[in-house]
Order: C-alpha cells, then structure tokens, then sequence
DNA sequence: CATGCCGTGTGACTTTGTCACGGAAGAAGA
DNA sequence: TCTTCTTCCGTGACAAAGTCACACGGCATG
C-alpha cells in the first residue's frame, strides 16, 4: 500500500502552510508522490536530486565525514521542514557536498526538481518559506563554525548537554562515540571531558548513560 | 561629487545582467543610490540592513572573530557578488553574525530592503541569481568547515599557498599573520608550518614576503 | 557458561594553540 | 648618518586536543 497525497494533504498543509496557496490542479499530479524513508539508509553526495523532499515525519541528519572516518553533525531535518543543502543544488545546479543519514523512519513529500522550480518561480509564499530555511541554515553553520574554530571542548560539550536536557530530564541515553559525532571530535576526547565533569560531580557515568545532570553547574563552562 | 546610478547604469548591468530585466521606472528612484565604501571600514553585526547591498567594485572581507581575538576569513565578496548573510538577514528577518571589513575601496549599490524584497518578488532572473549566490556561499563554509575539522594546518597552508599562486606568481606578498587571519589559527602556527617547508626547499622566506613557491611541492601537502 | 561485541578507561605520543619573550628589518625623523 | 619606533618574525615552554594502541567490563547471544 501507498500512501496517498491526497490523504495527506490536510497534514501537509498543517506542516507546510505556505503550500496552502498551489491549488488543486497541482496536488493531483502523479509525479508529486509521498515517499517512505527507511531508517539508517545513507544518502551521499549528489543524489535524490531528481526531486526535491519536504518531510513530513521522521529525522535526517546532515553530516560531514572525513576520510579517517571521523563525522560531523552539521543540522538535522525534522518533520515540516526541508533539506537546504538540497534545495540550492536544485536551484543552483550546483554540487551537494555533504551525507545525509535518515535516523527515524521518515515521510517525506517529493516534488520532481522542474515542479519544484516552476513553485518557486509561482507561488510567493512558499518562496519565502524556502528562503528563510536557507537562511536559517545558513546563519546556524557560521554559528558551529564559529563553534569549532573558537570554542574549548568542555565548552562544547557542556552546550550539548545543556540543550539535551533542555527539556527538563536530566537523564540522557547517549554513547561517548554520538556525542563526538555531533560535536566532531574523537570518542576519546569526549570520555576524558565527561570523566572530567564526573569528579566535579556534574554528572553521573554509566554504560550508555549520562545521568543526573545538573543543568547549573554546566552553566560554567558555556562560552560567550 | 556623488555618483549617479543612471550614468553608471551600463557598468551595473554588466556586473549583474539579471539587472537588466528591472524597467526605467525603478532605476530613476532617489532611494536606489550609489554609495562609496572606504578602505578599512569594519562593520558590525546587524548593521546597515536597511539596504541590500551589490558589489560594483572593490572587495569586503567577511569574517568571524573570537572573544580572544583570533579571526577567520568565512569568504570574500568582489565586484558583481552580493552579500549572502545580508540577504537572508533582509529576507528571513534573522540576525547576522558575522563582522565585514572593507579590503579595498568600494562602490555599491544600495537598494532599501523594502524594494529589494519587492524586485525578489517581481524578477525571475534577478530572484535566481541571487538564490545562486546563497547556495554558493552555503555550499563554501560547509567545505570550510570540512576543512577546520578534518584538515591539517600543514595541508590547509599548503593548499592556500596553491590557490594564491594559481597565477602563475611565485611570489607572494603576504604576512604570516595575514595567513593566519585567513584560516582561523595563530600567527606562531603559520610562522612554524612556512620555516618547515622552507627546510624543505619549497619555499623562500624573508619579511613580508614568500618567495621561490614551488606548486609542484606543494602538491604533496594537499589533502584529500 | 562461553563467546563476542560494544562501550568505556587509560597511557603515550603528535599536533595545534597559547604565552612570553627577544631580535631583526624597515620606515620615519632628527 | 644615527636614532627611534613599529611591524614582522623566531623560539621555547607549556596547555589543549587529536591519534594510536590496548585492556577491561557489561551485556547479549547461543
């Protein structure tokens, strides 16, 4: 079974309401289709850029990986929005540079690259929409450069902490080796810090687990 | 003496031909003004956003500089390039987080972020080109980032030495301390890299200078 | 219970960044 | 010409971060 666009599209609207403005006459094109992503997959560079995607559900994660297998975390997709990267090779017929890793399955919308140009060109509200994605995207990578360049690593990692428990849990289910990923450095790196905000008694170790964070005590380490 | 836009009109639409679909009734508007950037001038963040900025001439260095001080050159813009973080500041309403420097005396066009939203709007070719710029800017500082994070200092050296000499000149009239502003590390790093590869008879240091550079040597220091 | 994998801890070493100098080249002025 | 000053460069000692090699323990699986 596949979904249909047409049974969706109160919910793609809901996500995307700048869509609210193609009409009818557009939504029951064949080549506009829903299609599922499935966890884990590994996009390189360059491809799917036959259609541009809209998601709907699910995560993807953008990274950078170097040749000795070190990663980068450079932003992740979430549900409503889209992948800029994407969009301006689409636009720019220019190259991708980057992997994508979809992390929770995904629902995502796929526009043929033609339609997706001829949107742009028509339809203002939408254009805008894409525009401040780009832009949002833009701004968030001078930030982690900024990051990377500048920023100590206790620093850094401190951050991530802070925003994980954001929420108010101060338990996170996370290995040494995903938290260097993010944040681009060694699983080394991270042990050491961590070990390090242990002794303070910031936080408690264990397997897979970094527990009772205390959220004020990181506070001293964040920069700027 | 102040320049007029109308006497300078074929120069700008040479430098931006997807100009030349604007029709005369936008060109002879008092807000759409020619303005002279001097030398040396620093913006801000956040600054002059009230107009939307193209390059006639000149260059402006953006950059990203540290509490400590330390700075890293993100990428320039020359005659016929806008400023990409300026764009989507106008368009997205965001901030803009970056510091620009004027290397060499400018001439711009400034356009009010009203009008320019306005000619985004109404023109395909010049909606395009501006769209092509962003993903270009986007698609150079993840490479940039790339490099931070996964290169060495050596190869990073050795790969700016290569494109500044991609003239043909082999000869460079650089500071070490100019070298370290363009890749984001400290001067005492660059100083050492240089003295090694001209230990390495690849080049030839005196003050201010870098001489006898070898691209072919260089090659073996390039990365990836 | 045995096996194997995965996550973590650790020490030794290299690379990069920081700090504090000092010294030499060139410009400017007397 | 000599003096003074600024800018640029070299260096050593140290701190921070990344790399490499390996060991150990928890946990799942058969």
């Amino acid at each position: 079974m596949t979904l249909s666009v047409q049974a969706e599209l109160p919910r793609i609207l809901e996500l995307f309401p700048s869509l609210a403005e193609i009409g009818p006459e557009n939504w029951g094109r064949e080549d506009v289709v829903l299609i599922e992503l499935p966890p884990n997959h590994l996009v390189q560079e360059g491809q799917l850029l036959d259609y541009a995607v809209l998601l709907l559900d699910g995560t993807i994660r953008m990274f950078k990986i170097s040749p000795g297998g070190r990663e980068i975390t450079l932003y992740r997709i979430q549900g409503g929005e889209c992948c800029p990267l994407m969009m301006t090779s689409i636009l720019g017929e220019s190259e991708y540079e980057a992997s994508a890793c979809i992390e929770k399955p995904s629902l995502a919308l796929a526009i043929p690259s033609g339609l997706f140009r001829e949107w742009m060109d028509r339809y203002r509200g939408f254009r805008q929409y894409i525009f401040k994605m780009v832009g949002k995207r833009l701004i968030l990578m001078s930030n982690l450069l900024d990051s990377i360049n500048f920023k100590t690593i206790p620093g850094r990692v401190a951050e991530f902490l802070y925003e994980q428990t954001a929420s108010g849990a101060d338990t996170l289910a996370l290995t040494h080796d995903a938290i260097a990923t993010e944040l681009g450095t060694a699983r080394e790196v991270i042990s050491r810090t961590l070990k390090s905000f242990e002794k303070e008694g910031i936080l408690a170790l264990t397997r897979g687990r970094i527990a009772e964070i205390k959220r004020d005590e990181l506070e001293r380490y964040l920069e700027y």
